[in-house]
DNA sequence: CTGTTAGCGCCTTCAA
DNA sequence: TTGAAGGCGCTAACAG
């Protein structure tokens, strides 16, 4: 397709020598004359040549390509995310391919991790997915290694980095509990697998713990800031009361959420901290700027991004490295909000 | 390094026929047999069969790969337009690379495209780029379509697709204008480009036009969240004075500073919307949310992504298509902020 | 130090 | 309808 997309052999018959030889000038790869290789080297620039790395790729087993496997660039837990795979990504030379699993279903994710493959990329990270224990099994089959981050699968035997979501679940539930919140309401997120079931439990046993009864749960379908404002619209119609009359919070899945509720409440005349509460979690940037800003659960996600990679290329070069689970600490960050 | 990576070559083995057949057998490249066909497509099918895209793409010419270069991920521009090309490309059986040049540099921009080229991507989308003239010379060059999206190149003679910026912030100041503030500070942002200096230029402009003085502007570096916050307590600790003696607003470079700005103007106790006007630009999700909800330039971020594949699509298809620049329409969105 | 030969996995002529 | 041969651009042996 390239017009002038100048090949080895070209340069070869330019300079004058085999082309063996310009590969291996161009690689800088011993056992050559400094001449021939400057030579080499000026003829390849002054034509402007690039290698074609699918053709290096092909012969030499390792494309340099990573895949990333995402389910929405905008999440913030996903941004974060993919920018540290890039970046270090990009530190050591690899490419990355990325593809986003929208619908959040297991056979498409695994149809992108199936491309992946046919693309013979060298690694393979999966944010925030379903898919669980065939991962382990694809790469036994294919030997190209998968790391899942953040992963909403029940069961997740293989390589993965993960965060404690039941705990932090506890400590934002147990701080509620600590600053005089009787009745605690949790806005979750339907589509979150297992960091809902996670979250969800945590602040089912932690109320439990404290001799306070269940109170109210209502899950949104996403987790966006338009899905935390209508789960507290629903809340305030149906459950509007029962706010009143008890010192009550809410808890939301995340802080997208968390400002969806806190426009909604405020538009309703409520005065958080004093009349309600509000508490979110991830601790995104925008989450010290929330008005009042918002008490929520910090989620290290470049650090878990780091870690994914990290955990990559370990297993690149040394593919019989046993499963390993990193789970990352997270914590508790008070703000004004609660 | 597959290890079950079966090739066209065993399966033909296998199925006791001749390699290329099972080829044009996995292709349904017609003349073929039924009977054969099937035969070869289950046991392809049986042995896991996934063709090796990069052989594939290294003789068809025609890799199935586009690259897209971004500056940051979390940035919600970006995270809408990759979506949309993510989502186009993949409909069209397109893997996408993704890189992302968070230094804004132009050298290393140019070097992200060099390796997508020698990826043989089909096409390249650049979305808020440094670089425009070359584009057009590495096109011609390495006839590999590149289309800009929102570059903050000031030639960008190329392909591209746009918006009015310019439109956009004489909308918003002349709105803040009819609102009756008169003294209307600009917040920018440094690292923004022709996005930048359109702005800003659309704010002084318009202003000049009411025989308004003009005002104060701060930069920030960035755009973000915090670089609006910052910049709005640099704001009031220098001119506290001036925009308490005339009814003033604050026009943002975008919704995500916008909240920064809100937060500390309501940390210091000023009223939004009576004491003082916050506008912002994009109109992201979480705009319609904030406390008060954000009046705002809506800037059709998707549409654009939308029309960038589009363009790249059809220059692939015909690549001797005249350079076009596509603007997109954007609209003021008033809220309760102003 | 350099050239020759072979082959990565696949597609595309051309014959049969 | 199928097989044989050649080649995409490159690297990796081996000779010389």
């Amino acid at each position: 397709m390239s017009k002038s997309n100048i090949s080895i052999k070209k340069i070869a018959e330019l300079a004058g020598v085999s082309y063996p030889t310009v590969s291996r000038a161009l690689r800088n790869e011993g056992r050559i004359s400094e001449e021939t290789r400057k030579r080499i080297v000026t003829i390849a620039r002054e034509y402007g040549y690039t290698p074609n790395l699918t053709a290096r790729g092909l012969v030499s087993k390792r494309s340099g390509a990573l895949g990333l496997v995402v389910t929405r660039f905008s999440d913030p837990f996903h941004s974060d995310v993919a920018q540290k795979v890039e970046i270090e990504a990009n530190r050591r030379g690899y490419s990355l391919f990325i593809a986003s699993n929208e619908t959040q279903d297991t056979d498409r994710e695994l149809e992108i991790v199936r491309s992946f493959q046919g693309r013979n990329v060298e690694g393979i990270i999966v944010s925030s997915g379903r898919e669980g224990p065939r991962y382990m099994q694809l790469f036994r089959e294919t030997n190209i290694p998968i790391v899942t981050v953040n992963s909403h699968a029940a069961d997740n035997s293989g390589h993965s980095v993960c965060h404690d979501d039941y705990g932090g679940g506890c400590a934002i539930v147990q701080h509620l509990i600590k600053r005089g919140y009787q009745n605690i309401v949790y806005l979750g997120n339907a589509s979150a697998g297992k960091a809902q079931t996670d979250r969800q439990q945590a602040w089912r046993d932690t109320l439990k713990q404290h001799l306070l009864a269940p109170s109210i749960q209502i899950d949104s379908s996403e987790g966006r800031v338009q899905d935390g404002a209508a789960a507290t619209e629903q809340l305030l119609s149906q459950h509007d009361q029962k706010l009143r009359r008890q010192r009550s919070a809410i808890w939301c899945f995340n802080d997208a959420m968390a400002f969806g509720a806190l426009a909604v409440l405020h538009r309703h005349g409520f005065a958080i901290s004093t009349d309600i509460g509000v508490a979110g979690f991830d601790d995104i940037d925008a989450a010290a700027f929330a008005i009042p800003a918002l008490t929520t659960w910090h989620q290290p996600r470049q650090e878990m991004g780091a870690a994914a990679v990290q955990m990559l290329f370990n297993l690149i070069e040394n593919p019989d490295a046993p499963p390993a689970n990193t789970s990352m600490p997270g914590w508790l960050v008070v703000r004004h909000s609660t």
